[in-house]
DNA sequence: AAACCCCACAACCGCGAGTAT
DNA sequence: CATACTCGCGGTTGTGGGGTT
């Protein structure tokens, strides 16, 4: 089957719409309606493919267009949607009155997309990314002070300090990304270091070396699993209200969407079958680093807020890495001599 | 003030699916 | 059934405007 030749022809206009064939194109589907596009032109007096003519009417002229900025609903609506079906943006504009698929490609590409890097989740997977360069790029220095080549003692406290900040964040991340994944909480930190042997304590040399990753799979637990490892009841009712906040948004998913959604999260997405714990340390390691409770309220309110999302929760922790006021406490903690940390 | 850079968005291109002949 | 054609979608590009150096 050839190609169609719709626009084949050299002779006809490309580039931006003058008004005064916007005001052709409008007024002959105002007069004669929506017909053949491939005709239109010709019909409307106007030198351009009718794909041109279709374009420009569906994304810029029709009379329903909503233009202006997208609200913070629509751009919620429009990560949840994203995580759901996908770059399918027919789709997703159909959940949005108004909003044209371009208009919210475009939007994704510009904004959503960079914000979401931003918070260090894939805007693909809507997974946290697994390429953590800044860690990666912090690890450096641990491995200096690991293999001894230390200058002054400046760099050994830079270095102690860089690393207790990688534990904490590296910690921190985890129970997110269990979050994420729907998986159990991670008992303590060594756990992470199962599937890699116990030569390798530190999580950051799997990282490192390939042999670990931050998204170390684990079989899904049910509620009562989950109680029978001794992880609070409240993480379970977190989990539940992640979950209660997610079938609000199904509720809006008109049921082939739904069936879609369905399969994503039963595989590779957000769990909502599978309850999600909450962001709570149960490690005896970290525990420690959690007497300072106050300072993850932030991010586990975040959690317990039923109209909350995971993403609410990622933009806390990064504003809270921002300020530094979170991971001064751990530091302060961890840089002591009396550290709990060893690797 | 000019040059350069970056960003946002409109528009284009190529492809696949669906439909008519 | 094969072919021709149209339509719609998603990826990509081009361009104008604003900000920065």
């Amino acid at each position: 089957m050839g190609r169609s030749p719709c626009c084949d022809d050299n002779n006809l206009k490309k580039g931006p719409w003058l008004p005064e064939e916007d005001q052709k194109l409008i007024d002959h589907i105002n007069t004669h309606g929506l017909g053949s596009w491939k005709a239109l032109p010709k019909l409307a007096g106007l030198n351009r493919c009718g794909k041109s003519c279709r374009l420009r009417w569906t994304n810029y002229l029709r009379p329903d267009i909503k233009r202006g900025r997208f609200s913070e609903e629509e751009e919620r609506l429009i990560i949840k949607l994203h995580s759901v079906l996908g770059n399918k943006w027919s789709r997703i504009a159909t959940h949005l009155p108004g909003r044209t698929d371009n208009e919210i490609k475009n939007f994704w590409n510009t904004h959503i997309r960079k914000k979401l890097l931003h918070m260090g989740i894939d805007p693909n997977t809507h997974k946290p990314r697994t390429d953590f360069n800044h860690l990666l790029n912090l690890s450096h220095l641990l491995n200096g002070a690991q293999f001894g080549n230390l200058v002054t003692p400046w760099d050994n406290a830079l270095r102690l300090q860089a690393g207790a900040t990688q534990l904490a964040q590296f910690q921190l991340l985890q129970n997110l990304l269990q979050v994420l994944n729907g998986n159990a909480l991670v008992p303590n930190i060594e756990r992470t270091s199962v599937d890699v042997g116990p030569q390798n304590l530190n999580p950051l040399q799997g990282l490192l070396n390939g042999t670990n990753t931050l998204f170390t799979k684990e079989p899904n637990l049910t509620p009562q699993e989950f109680l029978n490892q001794g992880v609070a009841p409240q993480a379970v009712n977190d989990s539940h209200a992640i979950s209660n906040s997610w079938s609000c948004f199904e509720d809006g998913l008109e049921l082939e969407d739904h069936a879609i959604y369905n399969n994503i999260s039963s595989s590779n997405c957000f769990q909502t079958e599978i309850p999600l714990p909450g962001l709570v340390s149960v490690s005896p390691e970290t525990s420690s680093l959690n007497q300072k409770e106050s300072n993850t309220n932030a991010t586990n309110s975040a959690i317990n807020s039923p109209t909350s999302t995971v993403f609410d929760a990622w933009e806390k922790l990064m504003d809270e890495e921002a300020s530094g006021s979170y991971w001064k406490d751990i530091l302060d903690l961890t840089s002591s001599p009396s550290s709990p940390i060893s690797w």
